[in-house]
DNA sequence: TGCAAATGTGAGTATGTCTCACATTTGCAA
DNA sequence: TTGCAAATGTGAGACATACTCACATTTGCA
């Protein structure tokens, strides 16, 4: 293994390329990467392996990009601009709930159909940078945890479709995980809102099934 | 920086301590790890400070712990076994909804109080060994797609508390997102699956105010 | 007491990110 | 056309860090 220093900020392109030139250069270097990403993952993405694949030196990527989480972003960014525009369209005209009923459920769709078939966002939104692996023991845990949910609802409705139950029980808990991510990662007290929010989101879910 | 070659395993303890002497290092090569994680994060954290914090040799390290990851999930472990005790005790004996509303209610209280307590949670869990800044960024990202949301219920529901309203879409667009994740990493039938149930799940949400 | 297994050591290796001093090309004004 | 500054391009190597390994020491036990 190599080093992964502390890291402190998201720099933008360290140097927009102004002319026709590097603007074509820079665009083979984000194929080279999409591409790198698509096929190994960010995580194994080498730097040396981008400049070689896009056919320039290794001194002209970081001429362009800061680091290599910069090659990413800037990949994200393509998308979340895109799905922005998306989203503002789908939710534009809204007036009643029916309208927001077909809107939402479409949006989701869309999005995971976006999810599902573009390497890129999988890699980013699977885990970001995080091992596979690990995750899948964080799932294993998960489901372990879910379990006592579920054991709980086929108590409390035996006749309900199991897996039905299953499902619901396994995203009650995984959004509850989400939730306390989220919850850490923003003020405390817009933190406790998210928390609130959810218990009832989630009691909803488990009494009125 | 240095390299993060691709990882493959999740190993455990490469050999488990038996004698008490090394049970004794073992213990303190933990509680280094834990203070630095505490104080920089487990990204920042280098493998030769545990070992001198410790008071051991880096080979005595990488005797016990296969590698970097391994520290960090040994101290995990140990939550999430305290945890999961935790959560079947609270959900054991629950026979009616009411029941299950003040146990789920408490279950929640008691996990966010653990996370919001404990650093080497916090560390974990607020974006799994990722970057902060780029969390941050994606937060952002997230809180725009959530304004067209609430731009929709605040047009249906224009007498209803904004902040309640700001704190439900913002809720519910995450959720959606964290639903994806987890949709994509697992089996595709199963993604499915959770999608359907966290689409019905928001827009009870959503709808029913 | 002796010896094998367990444990301990840290200089060295491997592998990656990123820099920097210098070469080349481009746009443009004189 | 020429000259020159700015933009762009190069890649050897500085640098940082995870991890290995050959060897030293300690322990449990017959």
């Amino acid at each position: 293994m190599g080093a992964t220093p502390a890291n402190e900020q998201i720099a933008s392109p360290r140097r927009a390329p102004s002319q026709q030139r590097s603007r074509e250069r820079v665009e083979r270097m984000l194929a080279a990467a999409s591409a790198l990403i698509a096929e190994q993952g960010s995580d194994a993405m080498r730097m040396g392996e981008v400049a070689e694949r896009a056919g320039v030196s290794i001194g002209s990527l970081y001429q362009f990009f800061p680091d290599k989480r910069a090659i990413v972003w800037a990949l994200a960014e393509r998308y979340t601009a895109e799905s922005q525009a998306c989203i503002s369209a789908a939710l534009k005209d809204i007036s009643d709930a029916e309208g927001l009923k077909r809107a939402f459920s479409e949006l989701v769709d869309i999005y995971y159909g976006l999810f599902l078939a573009e390497p890129v966002m999988r890699d980013i939104w699977s885990g970001t940078q995080a091992d596979k692996a690990l995750r899948q023991l964080e799932l294993a845990d998960s489901r372990a945890n879910a379990e006592f949910l579920i054991a709980v609802l086929k108590r409390l409705r035996p006749d309900a479709d199991p897996v039905a139950l299953d499902t619901t029980a396994f995203l009650v808990w995984q959004m509850g995980e989400a939730a306390m991510r989220l919850a850490i990662s923003v003020e405390r007290q817009e933190g406790d809102r998210l928390v609130a929010a959810y218990k009832r989101m989630a009691l909803r879910e488990l009494l009125a099934e």
